[in-house]
DNA sequence: TGCGTGACTAGCC
DNA sequence: AGGCTAGCCACGC
């Protein structure tokens, strides 16, 4: 059976490794929907459900952490994926080419 | 059934 | 080089 669009982005998001991050975009072409990068971030936003859905890991494509402001803490996505060892400056992932996964 | 909204992306000015 | 607008799809009311 089909799984939903929200659960797709679930199942490839909680692929990405440790220490790695993604974008919205790509995930949204691994599911078959390249043109809803946006459904990508809406469905994250609603994973509070779902725990094992790092979505601190899945940034914009340049880097920028767009996401943080829905987390619940101010720097908590940032301190998230430093504690990875992703370097992060002024809400934005440094080397993000470097730490970039694609599913 | 229809309009508005959004953790995006790409293109144009 | 930087900022703004348009297009896109799925979900909620």
């Amino acid at each position: 059976m089909e799984k939903d669009f929200f659960q797709r982005v679930y199942e490839v998001v909680k692929q990405i490794p440790y220490g790695k991050i993604t974008t919205y975009g790509a995930i949204a072409k691994k599911i078959g929907a390249p043109k809803s990068a946006r459904m990508v971030g809406y469905a994250l936003n609603v994973s509070g459900m779902q725990e094992d859905v790092p979505a601190h890991r899945v940034v914009n494509r340049k880097g920028l952490l767009t996401g943080k402001h829905h987390f619940q803490g101010t720097n908590l996505m940032q301190q998230l994926l430093e504690n990875e060892g992703v370097k992060i400056k002024e809400n934005t992932v440094q080397n993000f080419k470097e730490y970039f996964w694609e599913p």
